[in-house]
RNA sequence: GGUCCAUUAGUCUAAUCGGUUAGGACACAGGCCUCUCAAGCCUGGAGAACGGGUUCGAGUCCCGUAUGGACCA
């Protein structure tokens, strides 16, 4: 066993938290704690366009959450920081220039316009090898030095070998070997100074002192470019560990689009921390005596490379609800009325839903099922009221506007009301349907109801992931449903 | 399209030195219990992608095909 095991995750905040950070993350976190090592979280925020700090602090929350405590990162700091890519600019640029002086890397000047027209020539051809062309790297050192230094706009590409083949070592694969010839020079600085994720990873893993890198396996085949790199710099890579995908349940990778992926989306509908991160424990891995129930400190003990299977689970939410319902029921009664407290019932939860059933209870006794849309299990959909409610408009039909809600939502940068509200209109407006008979459809996909607070604070509040999630739910309710004759 | 990875029931998985009536769990069906519903207990159906090879013997090793997935475009 290498000693002092450093290990890290490093996702990038963008959009809600989610379950294949946690996923991948409970390995790391457990084969550190089980070597006695080190577990760093790394905030990958180089797409300037697409990372918020809000996502970031959710990344925080959602990670405590499930229960995973990290060693060094850039809220606890750490003797390797920052930890946050985007205050690393400085040392990948630095790093770069190493490599361009050893000749392992060159700038390229191609314009989006040739990048372009090379794609499309290669793609007119057929061509089995796509990517760059490498024309650039024949430029003399003096002259692209010459045009650098003028100013013109570039990019740095790693010099890759041009033949032979690289080997990959993935601790749960053995030895895979990449045909060089097939790899392009990748990018390693993007015109705007800033870097890829290939160079970042890889600088940032050997700065950190990482000694395992354990990640999901779409990552499998851009490792052979970061063995080049290592190499380039004069470094020894890091062990590799490619941890099998979390499928949809068409066995596609999982996605937001098929299923909910919000770790706070699995928070909001109760699911208890204890039941995600043994539920994740179960994927991909199994106990020596295949024990299903167990706790986190069972996983750190028993958690083996060895046991890893290899096939991509299906995230199966049926069985988490099992689960989840397994540990209530082992719980004392006090402590799930602590846990109520502290979620279904909390200051939080309850200062968001009262304002909203406030004008609509006459007593407190009415608030619960006032506000009982909120936990999506609590109120089935009615099928046939949200087939009925289309006016002569065809289940299908409906299904097809529900999803298009979905979809426009999904990609809203900001959740609130008026947000909800301008998008919906716009929606309607662009596909010819009245609001109010849009706003019907989806107030009784969202809610099973027909009477509910105002649809724009209800989905606000419900939030991004539950909404999708209704919708796609009642979409797929209407795709099925027969009116009865 | 190219490269790479994977393949035990609808789903998660076990059997890690090749020898088992292929085991467990979720889901599903039936039954018991029971004021209902859950829970619990019992029972049941359901599986090695296909074809070759190696071997006395293959889920397990090798090759091919198929299927799924990821990445690159």
């Amino acid at each position: 066993m290498a000693d002092n095991v450093r290990v890290r995750i490093a996702p990038s905040p963008t959009g809600d938290p989610h379950v294949g950070t946690a996923y991948v993350g409970l390995v790391n976190h457990a084969f550190a704690r089980q070597n006695g090592g080190a577990f760093i979280l790394r905030i990958e925020d180089t797409d300037r366009e697409r990372s918020t700090r809000e996502s970031e602090n959710a990344i925080y929350e959602a990670l405590r959450w499930v229960g995973l405590e990290w060693d060094e990162g850039p809220d606890v700091g750490g003797p390797h920081g920052p930890y946050r890519q985007s205050e690393r600019a400085e040392i990948y640029r630095e790093h770069v220039a190493r490599l361009v002086e050893k000749g392992a890397a060159y700038p390229c000047f191609c314009t989006a316009r040739r990048l372009e027209e090379l794609r499309q020539r290669r793609r007119a051809e057929k061509a089995q090898i796509t990517g760059y062309d490498g024309l650039c790297r024949s430029i003399p050192r003096e002259d692209a030095r010459a045009r650098m230094a003028a100013g013109e706009p570039h990019v740095i590409r790693l010099a890759m070998p041009i033949g032979g083949t690289t080997t990959v070592h993935d601790r749960l694969r053995g030895t895979v070997e990449f045909d060089n010839g097939q790899m392009d020079d990748q990018v390693l600085l993007k015109s705007d100074g800033f870097p890829t994720y290939h160079l970042a990873n890889v600088v940032d893993d050997r700065l950190m002192g990482i000694t395992h890198v354990i990640r999901a396996e779409e990552w499998i085949t851009s490792t052979p470019k970061h063995v080049v790199l290592y190499g380039a710099f004069g470094w020894t890579p890091p062990e590799f560990v490619h941890l099998p995908l979390l499928r949809n349940k068409d066995k596609s990778k999982i996605s937001k689009r098929k299923n909910p992926v919000s770790l706070l989306y699995y928070r909001q509908i109760g699911i208890l921390p204890e039941t995600m991160r043994n539920f994740l424990a179960l994927l991909g891995h199994s106990m020596p005596d295949e024990r299903e129930v167990f706790e986190l400190a069972e996983f750190v003990r028993d958690f083996s490379f060895d046991r890893i299977s290899l096939g991509g689970p299906v995230f199966d939410v049926e069985k988490l609800l099992w689960l989840n319902g397994v540990r209530l029921r082992a719980m004392d009664p006090a402590t799930i009325a602590a846990r109520l407290r502290e979620s279904v019932y909390s200051a939080d939860r309850l200062a968001r839903l009262v304002p909203l059933v406030q004008e609509r209870v006459r007593t407190l006794g009415e608030f619960a099922q006032a506000t009982s849309w909120f936990d999506l299990h609590a109120v089935p959909l009615p099928v046939d009221e949200l087939a009925a409610s289309g006016k002569g408009r065809a289940p299908k039909a409906i299904a097809d506007l529900l999803t298009a809600c979905q979809e426009r939502t999904d990609s809203m940068k900001s959740f609130d009301h008026e947000s909800l509200e301008a998008a919906m209109r716009a929606l309607a407006e662009e596909k010819g349907v009245g609001a109010s008979e849009l706003f019907m459809a989806l107030r009784i996909a969202l809610t099973g109801r027909k009477a509910t607070p105002p649809l724009f604070e209800t989905m606000a509040v419900l939030g991004r992931a539950s909404v999708a999630q209704r919708l796609r739910t009642a979409a797929e309710a209407l795709m099925a449903f027969r009116p009865k004759a």
